[in-house]
DNA sequence: CTCGGGATGTATCGGCTCGATACATCGACG
DNA sequence: CGTCGATGTATCGAGCCGATACATCCCGAG
């Protein structure tokens, strides 16, 4: 119910300002090459999203130099205001469902860089039960189906549950990367969880 | 423009119905467990659907017998009508960018059974070049990108061009199982398109 | 027998997002 | 000097989702 739950747009325009001040269609850009793969940041959503951050100060407009303006409308180049830097830090901790359901997922590991380990591994491993629970809804009713499937659906089914299954593998190496790193940093607490 | 652009829902509704008559919740069930591993329909959209589908005539409110309402509100079955199965076997023929993105892609594939071979494959084909492009645009952004990336934009783009890649290799092998079946049922056309 | 909880079932609302589109400027090339 | 494509800001209609509300049915515990 408060602006942030399904804004993943927030995240994703504060996250790649932190880095350098950008004005929309070059932020545009960067987006659809950082997350292409995955999904489409398109303006009906980015300029509306500006406004917003604008509103409540989390971004400002960076005025360049009056002599690089010649015509009537010059660029508008956004950059993180100091409330913006703490508002990123704040989404770049909350590890709940907003965080791992499809669309976010790849903005919140996009920006893992400035996430704290402990965070991440609950990203991580919050993903991958979300994935896990897909594929048990899909199996089962797969199941309790009578009927004969015919050979289209059978082999929807068998690509969608081996790419999901692919991405759970993908998860577990990176839970075990991130795992085996975290106890480098701390080795008194190696020889304990040695459980999984 | 006209009502048939973006809506995957009527496809996948009008295709389940044929099938079966259904009322909404079964429909939602189904439709979840047939495609829940792409996405996930939910009542929001489906209703809305089903009243425009009615309003249109595509479909219509099944009468059960009398004897088996007991309370106030009885379950509502949906069937196919006459121009619902028309408009279905337009809307399968229809081998558009409609049919190939990512959300309707899906939906057009678990129907196949219904469709063309010569339709399912422009189908099949337009999809993997709709990847390619993606392939091209993420891979060319990133060769033109000056600074070093972290490892985790890194590993992201590395596991997300590996699935696009995956998903072309495995449309390579529909499109290729497609050309062997028509050209079994056309043996004389074999020799000549021997391109590839 | 009865009472409560979980599955079944229909329906809506607010809000977010997308694709298409409009309009303006700038640099390059003939 | 004209015009074409890339750059750039901005909006609109329409579709879609998550949450929610509310009613009924079924079945097992007490």
């Amino acid at each position: 119910m408060a602006s942030g739950q399904g804004r993943v747009l927030e995240l994703a325009v504060l996250g790649s300002l932190h880095e350098t001040p950008l004005h929309g269609y070059e932020l545009r850009k960067r987006l659809n090459a950082l997350l292409g793969m995955f999904r489409a940041f398109s303006y009906g959503s980015l300029y509306p999203c500006l406004r917003s951050l604008l509103a409540q100060g989390l971004i400002a407009e960076e005025q360049p130099a009056p002599s690089t303006i010649v015509g009537g409308r010059s660029k508008i180049v956004y950059k993180l205001t100091a409330e913006g830097k703490e508002r990123l830090q704040e989404l770049l901790t909350q590890a709940g469902p907003s965080a791992w359901e499809d669309e976010s997922f790849g903005v919140h590991f996009a920006f893992f860089r400035h996430t704290e380990a402990e965070v991440r591994l609950r990203i991580l491993e919050g993903r991958r039960s979300r994935l896990e629970e897909r594929l048990d809804a899909v199996r089962t009713a797969l199941a309790r189906t009578r009927e004969r499937l015919d050979s289209y659906t059978l082999e929807l089914q068998r690509h969608g549950l081996e790419s999901v299954e692919r991405e759970v593998r993908w998860l577990n190496e990176l839970i075990a990367t991130e795992r085996r790193a975290s106890s480098e940093d701390r080795p008194e607490r190696d020889t304990t969880s040695t459980d999984e």
